[in-house]
RNA sequence: GGGCGGUUAGCUCAGUUGGUUAGAGCGCCUGCCUUACAAGCAGGAGGUCGCAGGUUCGAGCCCUGCACUGCCCA
């Protein structure tokens, strides 16, 4: 059976095949009642505002990497898919939709345009689906979820009546952060706080009864119709004579108070400031200490309404101009001056918010925030980074209560209803035919929905059934793990634990890892509406799924932005590419040993994997030793590496592995073993490479699921092999450490290094194969040089190596020593660049000497020696012995060169 | 204004409790189409670890200050 196999790794040839086949063979699909440790994890759901973008490539990458790893190793594996309704971005996208084709949604009306968003969300939803399939992330699509499908929106019901019924959630009329753009209040964290460069404008108030102005300075001339008084300090020197006087509104004419209040800062502007309680939060609270009036001159959107006289109709920035264009005029207007205000902007808009005085829904957080408090501090929830546990701890013990009533069409209707005729509110699971109170039946629903993040919040138990005992929820809940971006936390995180622990008495999580957003070069983050974004599936399609997996993989350091370059994409293009390469080769050259009649299951088969190493007539060899130990210290890291969330040091690592050692050496090494006549040391040899290359599948695949999927299934495999997904992740066993085997094998690729640097610096025909001798005081190193001659002449492309005992004779060539051996390749005196090789001596001399004198200093330092731990002075002592050989070793070569 | 992080090779970044001559990828230089791979192979150059102090037997790592830079919160 001859193997076809491309020249080249080909991502768009295997990548749909496997996707699809994961997918129809139910491949991940989790069974409560199998046995096995627990590792649940539920996606952070994607908004249905379209597709995935790169940031959640990098979060699914995570999240693939560690459910694939347990999986593999044996855990009850469950990853949870499901997407988010993302009330405000979703309704902006299907309006903005609308509004191109020139239809106002608010005309539509709230059922026909729910319509219209259901319709987009089956679309951008089924897209992200089919993205996700697409980059093959092994979830369970019998579980998925939709936050605003009828089952999830239940748990919703539920949970607002629970919180409702114990006082948590309550109605207030107050000053709220407000979008007139997305008509909507937003919580304080949906407002994105900016410094920008303004004006500060200082406006005359003229003292009723008196010719004298009150100057008060403002950075938003718009809302002066809307004061009601203007405040100094009560102890401003300055203003003693005016305060409980009056002064005229300019342009309004109107009479107000001038008062006394601490919260002017004397020092900002003129000491004076204008009060509009309606349109300032600080003015809010000013204006209920002193009584004043809340006159409100904007309309939801943003234009002056009725209240503004003669502005009337004009949009706020409009009307800005145009009141001080008329106070410039009146001669009201002292001066601008320059200055840089704080601003507060929409999260979704990025238009500017409005303080808006209304009614909303508010749900009260410090007592749901102690217990989630506590449970970090306990450590029941991990936060890793550590240094994100401040964050979430400052913020939980400074919040404020949280508005989740929203003006918008998409989402969780709020289940309250008002009486037509006693006003009275009744909140309630399902629809109430009547009253409670009065028992009229003329009830109306609140017209407001949910915050989206509500229902996020309730995410870990929603999806397993709660409040249902499911056997999903007694099984994955707590979920083990949940990973997720920084720029969450407070958003998503922080409420899913207040909310989880408050609701179901556990934490929702054990861990929480957040990742780094992925930046573009310069810095930013990407951001589709800057154009700064990536398209994840584009790359997917230029690089290879695995290739971008294993890209973001190696620069997810914990707590670093990632910043994507074409380069280290390019660089993990080319590991796939080393990777089919390596295949390739194992397969073809397989075949070719098949064809003479060798027994494939028998050499390669799982069973005989399972075995490695192999003696051939007699011990294992030592290539073999220590590529399985090498796989051992590989396995160690990257499980040690992927248990602390160190995906890049885990990368790095099976990186180094691959190509370092299975390609660069092991293979190179053994191919002359795998035609060897001797049939017993070919089989061996045959057996070795091929569990060497297992191992090396099994451990990439987390990272590379296509590629090595692909590759495992032309593998000799029993019958019926399903997925190497399935198959177990290397441990290191302690039959394959060996530290002999890497030292002796370290101590080979010296000597073979040392040949091939020699030759270059000697500028030899790379075609020429030339002789080497070698020497060493130390019979083990003899021995072990003298039992790998055949492999150190090929790869060091030697046509003899004589190995001597102690030194070398006097005689003219390249030379390389090190403590244990001195290396040379005799040529003619005057071929060798003496000049050149005497330049590099003096430098290396120079660092050695450095490094000598280093050494001796601290090893002459008592206090050193008393202080420092044993094995560092031993170390040390070690290091310095063999360094003290090479610089006379090397001064010798000097003189002589010199001579 | 408060808080957090960053500054290490030309570029992008690692460097886990302080410990022997600081690493990787890319780029660069030299030589190779060696029949798995030129998306490759072999060899090589390149860093006073932002600056200034301090602690320590010993500092890229700890402390203080400064400079530049990014983020979060108000």
């Amino acid at each position: 059976m001859g193997r076809e196999i491309a020249k080249a790794y080909e991502p768009k040839q295997i990548e749909p095949r496997w996707a699809d086949y994961w997918v129809k063979e139910k491949l991940f699909r989790a069974d409560p009642a199998k046995p096995g440790p627990v590792f649940s994890i539920v996606i952070p759901p994607p908004n249905v505002t379209g597709s995935l973008h790169i940031g959640h490539m990098l979060d699914h990458t995570e999240i693939d990497i560690l459910t694939r790893w347990h999986r593999m190793r044996g855990y009850n594996t469950l990853y949870l898919p499901g997407t988010d309704h993302a009330g405000i971005s979703t309704q902006r996208v299907v309006v903005r939709q609308l509004a191109e084709q020139k239809i106002n949604y608010r005309d539509l009306g709230r059922e026909e345009f729910l319509q219209r968003v259901w319709k987009w969300k089956e679309e951008s939803g089924g897209t992200i689906q089919r993205q996700m399939k697409q980059i093959g992330e092994s979830c369970d699509w019998s579980r998925e979820k939709f936050t605003l499908s009828p089952e999830l929106s239940r748990v919703v019901n539920e949970v607002f009546v629970r919180l409702y019924e114990e006082g948590l959630i309550y109605r207030d009329f107050r000053l709220m952060n407000w979008c007139p753009v997305c008509l909507t209040v937003l919580s304080d964290l949906e407002v994105i706080h900016e410094e920008r460069p303004g004006h500060l404008w200082h406006i005359r108030y003229p003292v009723a009864g008196s010719k004298e102005y009150l100057t008060v300075a403002t950075t938003r001339p718009e809302t002066m119709l809307g004061d009601t008084a203007v405040a100094v300090h009560p102890e401003d020197e300055r203003y003693q004579h005016l305060l409980g006087k009056k002064v005229i509104l300019p342009l309004m004419n109107r009479e107000i108070p001038i008062i006394g209040d601490e919260m002017v800062d004397r020092e900002f502007g003129t000491g004076a400031v204008k009060i509009t309680p309606a349109h300032d939060p600080n003015d809010w609270e000013a204006g209920k200490r002193h009584g004043l009036e809340q006159i409100d001159v904007m309309t939801e959107d943003g234009h002056i309404n009725a209240n503004g006289g003669a502005y009337k109709g004009l949009e706020r920035f409009a009307a800005r101009k145009k009141i001080v264009e008329d106070l410039k005029e009146q001669g009201f207007l002292e001066k601008i001056t320059e200055h840089v205000s704080a601003i507060g902007l929409c999260e979704r808009s990025k238009t500017i918010v409005e303080p808006r005085a209304s009614t909303q829904w508010f749900c009260k957080m410090k007592p749901l925030a102690e217990p989630a408090i506590e449970a970090v501090e306990r450590g029941d929830i991990q936060i890793i980074p550590e240094n994100r546990r401040q964050e979430f701890f400052h913020w939980m013990r400074n919040i404020r209560d949280w508005t989740i009533s929203r003006q918008l069409w998409w989402g969780h209707r709020i289940p309250a209803w008002y009486c037509g005729d006693c006003q009275e509110v009744t909140v309630a699971r399902e629809a109430p035919k009547k009253c409670a109170k009065c028992g009229a039946g003329e009830l109306k629903q609140d017209p407001d929905v949910l915050d989206t993040w509500f229902s996020s919040g309730l995410w870990p138990f929603s999806t397993l059934g709660w409040p249902e005992k499911t056997a999903d929820f007694e099984r994955y809940y707590p979920t083990s793990l949940l990973i997720t971006g920084y720029d969450i936390l407070f958003f998503w995180v922080a409420r899913m634990a207040m909310l989880g622990i408050h609701f179901t008495g556990q934490v929702p999580f054990r861990a929480v890892y957040l990742h780094s957003l992925v930046r573009t070069a310069s810095g930013e983050k990407m951001s589709k509406s800057k154009g700064t974004g990536l398209d994840p599936v584009a790359l997917n399609e230029q690089y290879g799924t695995d290739a971008m997996r294993f890209c973001l993989a190696s620069m997810a350091a914990p707590g670093t932005d990632i910043v994507l370059s074409d380069d280290r994409l390019l660089g993990a293009r080319s590991f796939a590419n080393k990777i089919w390469n390596a295949a390739r080769f194992l397969f073809v050259n397989l075949d070719k040993y098949e064809e003479g009649g060798a027994p494939i299951e028998a050499l390669a088969g799982p069973e005989t994997r399972g075995k490695a190493p192999y003696a051939g007539n007699g011990g294992v060899p030592l290539i073999d030793r220590w590529l399985f130990a090498r796989v051992a210290e590989t396995a160690e890291t990257v499980n040690d590496a992927l248990a602390n969330y160190r995906f890049h040091e885990a990368a790095q690592s099976v990186y180094q592995f691959f190509w370092g050692d299975f390609c660069d050496w092991y293979i190179e090494w053994v191919k002359p073993e795998l035609q060897n006549a001797n049939r017993e040391r070919a089989d061996a040899a045959w057996k070795n490479l091929f569990a060497g290359f297992d191992a090396a599948l099994r451990l990439l695949h987390p990272f590379m699921p296509f590629l090595t999927e692909e590759l495992w299934h032309q593998l000799p495999q029993r019958a019926g092999a399903k997925s190497i997904a399935l198959d177990t992740y290397p441990e290191a066993r302690t039959e394959w450490k060996d530290a002999a085997a890497l030292a002796d094998f370290g101590l080979i690729q010296e000597v073979i290094q040392g040949t091939r640097t020699v030759r270059a610096e000697m500028k030899l025909d790379p075609k020429k194969k030339v002789a080497a001798e070698i020497a060493s005081g130390s019979a083990r190193t003899r021995n072990t040089i003298g039992a790998n001659a055949e492999a150190i002449q090929r790869l060091g492309n030697l046509s003899e190596l004589k190995v001597l005992s102690g030194k070398l004779p006097a005689g003219d060539g390249g030379m390389r020593s090190t403590a244990e051996f001195d290396l040379r390749i005799p040529y003619a005196a005057e071929t060798v660049d003496a000049a050149a090789e005497l330049a590099r001596l003096k430098k290396e001399l120079e660092g050695l000497e450095k490094a000598i004198a280093s050494k001796e200093k601290q090893l002459g330092n008592e206090t050193f020696r008393s202080r420092a731990p044993e094995n560092i002075i031993q170390g040390m002592e070690e290091a310095l012995a063999g360094q003290r050989i090479e610089l006379e070793k090397m001064r010798e070569r000097k003189r002589k060169l010199e001579g």
